[in-house]
DNA sequence: TTGCGGTAAGTAAGTACTTACTTTTAAAAT
DNA sequence: ATTTTAAAAGTAAGTACTTACTTACCGCAA
């Protein structure tokens, strides 16, 4: 088996996608452009899989201007970063959560409608997913290669919205409209569905060949689980207590047989 | 700002991990191992991010021995699909669900024990990410990355989910003990919480410094959110149309606001 | 003695980053 | 209005090193 001439054989696609701007460009819009190209080709590839050369050719430059612009690779992430971060009025990593906040979802809390609230959420977070795929791969991407972009999103957004909603349902337990549960354990249900619908969407079946459904739909569907399964109810107790003792009781037994395949090589 | 002379500021993590065996082994044996570290290395540090040397080293070899094993890269990824798929007579790639088939949940299906059902699924697949973090790692990278693994697993266990958890659902839908909803979406929701617990723990909380619950509560949370959620109940209608009405609204008015900003350069 | 597990030392094509040099542009000096 | 100037935009061709993969050659047990 003879080396092949073009080793690219893993993935030749998006080669030279958009030789893009022709001529020359004034200092920032050049580096706001690359900016863009790098983080359209690190969501498609990573950050390692993607090299500068391909970031120049996207761009429509000689690769010595990326490091004019950026004095390292590294230095571009955090471009990115800083990009996302703050670029202009609309600071897009704090949109989802921030935005539907602001708009209309604030009265419907303090009107106390339970399934508004929810409802607005979801579907805000699932158009935003569906609009920027770039920046969901990114965010994976970040976690998985351990990069700074994951860790900051989380502590900017996911902690807020937790804590948001949290407080929310706290604030209804209290009322009396939802029964005691934990209410991180009720956000992170919530918001897995929703993250799990769009991640499933973008990252997996991306043709929809599973489940095929329109965001409001989802958006209306979840928020009905979640509801009815945290809705106060008039007093019904669990009504079959054996799944409870059961899970425990499984949780034991496989706990014991855990360390059968793994343990071959010291450390 | 000079080179420096080790040029891995990137991530010097994990360079000389286990150098592991150190005498002469069986092919077979070699094999196997080489596939095993190969795994482990994927799964941190992707396939791209993954350097034949690395994987050498780690297995306490010269890389030319990987070769003789494995004519490129590539199939290095193929063995562990391989390995996975078909290793022994515990094919690691079925064990979340058929194995959760098998012990004991088909009783309680018979039973029909919904919440045993339910909450032995959660725990049983709760129990696996926890165990297998490194695969759970190796299906994000491959989905990124575009590898068979991934779509290899959507269709063969993921889909298997969807369709037994899901007319499992159908069932109970005629019986009258859950609600009309689409079983899919419904299971779709259910994943969504036990993925995306495990996804956070595993990918983005650590530390469990926002949730820190064991797997057995959230498996009865969740299931207990998901049964109350899709419980038929006594005839109880959706107490606010309003929410409805409204998502609906919202959908409307942000489609229309879609094309601000991405619209700049030609494709 | 031969087949197999193993290695040292390549090789060609990347890979991040530099250097030395040319062109464009826009404002200051004439 | 023209010239000067100088900063900034740009390039071609490196540099030092990595990377996937090869070749040629060991040593040892059957």
């Amino acid at each position: 088996m003879t080396r092949q001439p073009d080793k690219a054989g893993a993935t030749p696609a998006a080669q030279i996608p958009a030789p893009a701007a022709a001529g020359r460009m004034a200092g920032g819009d050049r580096r706001r452009q690359i900016v863009d190209v790098a983080m359209r080709l690190f969501s498609e590839r990573g950050f390692r899989g993607t090299t500068t050369k391909e970031i120049a050719t996207a761009a429509g430059v000689s690769e010595a201007i990326i490091f004019r612009h950026f004095a390292t690779k590294e230095d571009l992430y955090t471009a990115i970063i800083d990009h996302k971060a703050c670029s202009g009025e609309m600071a897009d990593m704090e949109q989802p959560v921030a935005e539907a906040i602001r708009c209309s979802v604030a009265e419907h809390m303090s009107a106390k409608d339970d399934r508004a609230v929810f409802a607005h959420i979801a579907l805000h977070m699932m158009q935003h997913h569906e609009r920027d795929t770039e920046f969901l791969r990114l965010l994976f991407y970040s976690a998985l290669e351990g990069h700074q972009l994951s860790r900051m999103f989380w502590e900017r957004n996911v902690r807020t919205l937790y804590e948001f909603l949290g407080s929310y349902i706290r604030e209804r337990q209290r009322d009396g409209a939802f029964r005691g549960a934990d209410p991180l354990v009720v956000v992170r249900a919530f918001a897995g569905m929703i993250i799990h619908h769009s991640v499933t969407n973008t990252l997996w079946d991306k043709s929809r060949s599973l489940l095929n459904i329109p965001n409001e739909e989802a958006a209306r569907e979840f928020t009905e689980i979640l509801l009815r399964g945290i809705d106060a109810g008039p007093a019904k107790a669990a009504p079959a207590r054996a799944g409870r003792a059961d899970v425990a009781a499984i949780a034991r037994a496989s706990a014991t047989s855990r360390r059968a395949p793994r343990a071959k090589k010291g450390k």
